[in-house]
RNA sequence: CGGGGUGUAGCGUAGUCCGGUUAUCGCGCCACAUUUGGGAUGUGGAGGUCGCAGGUUCGAAUCCUGCCACCCCGACCA
């Protein structure tokens, strides 16, 4: 009588609230809009930062820290920049308090530690990277400057998501600065690429790679490259972001170098980031109504071991055994624990760690063990194999790549059935309403995009970068058209 | 910030329209016993500012006023 704890309601995100709660990975804080990440879920986070990083080492950058509070005269330099950020921003006025007069109860702002300028808590760090930037450049033999950040930012968002749009949340923002446009250009793609790999290698999340429409750009850049992914649900979400920023900021902050040709010259930046919305992509990726599914590569316990027995020569005997499939499985680099403790049932583990989204679970049962025999149970599509026990190490292992491959291309899949083609507006109108992608050609103008956002609250997730040429008519104006792009409602 | 909804134990809830004994039930928690191959069973037990503050009343979870928080839909956004 397995009592479902985590259920798929009609409402998706009560589903998602339910499922992130319960799964453990974490809940709301006090504080408005932000949330406690719990220690199995910033375990994920920090499988996320660690391979990323390595990513970013590989590819010649270095992590560097900068404040967490921006004067406020900083963001009135770029001026698209202040318009894109100005609306969610957490402001510090003050560096004191003091007891209220009065006999009241209570603290209050000290009036005389009133800040000369405001600081803003970093929405995102540009503004006071670029002013810093600017003392380290010179010469061309300076650049590039390669930089990434992990850090946490505040965004005063209306509305808020657990995971997908907190208040605050952890990401990281690279940021670099370079001698030409080509170059930055290049860096951009590159560092696009690499989200892209660690979407589909690591998350095992399908993302379309692409450049964002006008209306979607990053605030003050020239061009926003973007992963986009479908959710279960599907609704797209944006996944992660790379920016070329052309001279935008290095005209804004001032950051000039003396070129080759002895000529003073702006440099070309870029910035790319990803955050702890990863960590909703993967949940609303792959989890069931059963509870999360994690990737095998990302999840923080790979294997879970659970012995069944009823005498202490039995639990002796599966002891043995537990023992020397652990030490092959960690003289592998695979997570493992052996949850022998008694104060549960077997039956009551099988639930908690599919809850928890473990990708194999071995059973070692007394009863099986004495022909030889134990259970493997993949999470991914939850069926169970009852193997020899000799061959359960090379079994697991296995399996490992197997639930990685399989958790791609059943969301591979997915995707596919869930994006078509659409060529007339009351095609649109019906499809978007059925969810998924729609590839639609575009006349390439704001207001178009503008209009079929009013119309259907779809927009357009991104331009894809490998879509082929193909002539065609708007779907929304009928004008001219020679590209499909991805239409689709988002988070 | 606009529209709608909800707030009762750790979680999920009944009761609110129509005020009246000790605030209902399930899960979870604690103790003991029997159990352990898909969230065990029994017995006993602990746990409550009924979101907050006022008001009406002999009496308020219930009626009135104000406030707050959360959820959903908009606007906004990684």
């Amino acid at each position: 009588m397995a009592k479902k704890l985590v259920k798929r309601s009609e409402n998706y995100s009560e589903w998602y609230n339910e499922l992130v709660v319960k799964a453990d990975l974490a809940e709301n804080s006090a504080v408005r809009g932000c949330m406690v990440i719990k220690p199995y879920g910033y375990a994920i986070w920090e499988k996320i930062q660690r391979i990323l990083d390595d990513f970013f080492k590989e590819t010649g950058h270095q992590n560097a820290y900068f404040p967490i509070f921006i004067p406020k005269s900083y963001f009135e330099k770029e001026a698209e920049h202040v318009e894109g950020f100005a609306k969610e921003c957490a402001v510090v006025t003050h560096h004191r308090l003091k007891p209220k007069e009065n006999n009241e109860k209570g603290l209050e702002c000290d009036p005389n530690a009133k800040l000369e300028e405001e600081l803003i808590v970093r929405p995102t760090s540009e503004t006071i990277i670029w002013d810093t930037y600017r003392g380290w450049v010179q010469s061309y033999r300076d650049l590039p400057i390669l930089c990434n950040q992990w850090a946490n930012v505040v965004r005063w968002e209306m509305r808020t998501r657990m995971f997908l749009r907190t208040a605050e949340f952890l990401w990281q923002e690279g940021h670099t600065a370079h001698a030409t446009s080509e170059e930055a250009i290049e860096e951009t793609k590159k560092m696009l690429d690499v989200y892209a790999h660690f979407a589909q290698k690591f998350m095992a999340m399908p993302v379309i790679k692409g450049v964002k429409s006008p209306n979607e750009r990053f605030a003050g850049a020239i061009d926003t490259y973007c992963i986009e992914a479908m959710m279960q649900d599907g609704k797209a979400l944006q996944a992660g972001t790379s920016h070329f920023l052309g001279q935008n900021f290095a005209r804004a902050f001032d950051v000039k170098f003396l070129s080759k040709e002895n000529k003073l010259e702006y440099v070309w930046a870029t910035s790319w980031g990803v955050s702890t919305r990863l960590m909703g992509a993967l949940i609303m990726s792959h989890s069931d109504d059963n509870g999360l599914v994690l990737p095998p590569k990302l999840a923080p316990l790979q294997v879970v071991i659970i012995p069944i027995y009823k005498t202490d020569e039995e639990f002796e005997m599966i002891n043995n055994e537990a023992d020397k499939i652990i030490s092959f499985l960690k003289s592998r680099g695979i997570s493992v624990k052996y949850d022998d403790r008694k104060e549960y049932s077997a039956g009551w583990k099988f639930n908690e760690y599919e809850l928890k989204g473990v990708p194999i679970r071995i059973t070692l049962g007394a009863r099986d063990l004495k022909e030889g025999l134990v259970e493997v149970a993949r999470r991914d599509n939850l069926t169970k194999e009852t193997i020899s026990v000799d061959k359960v190490n090379e079994y697991t292992e296995n399996l490992l790549e197997e639930i990685q491959k399989n958790l791609f291309n059943r969301a591979l899949s997915f995707r596919q059935t869930n994006t078509r083609k659409v060529n007339s507006w009351e095609e649109f109108l019906v499809e978007i309403e059925k969810g998924g992608f729609l590839l639609c050609h575009w006349d390439g103008t704001p207001e178009t995009e503008e209009k079929i956002k009013e119309l259907t609250k779809a927009t357009i997730r991104c331009i894809p970068l490998e879509g082929e040429e193909e002539e065609g008519k708007c779907v929304y104006s009928g004008k001219k058209s020679n590209k499909r792009v991805v239409f689709a409602r988002s988070y």
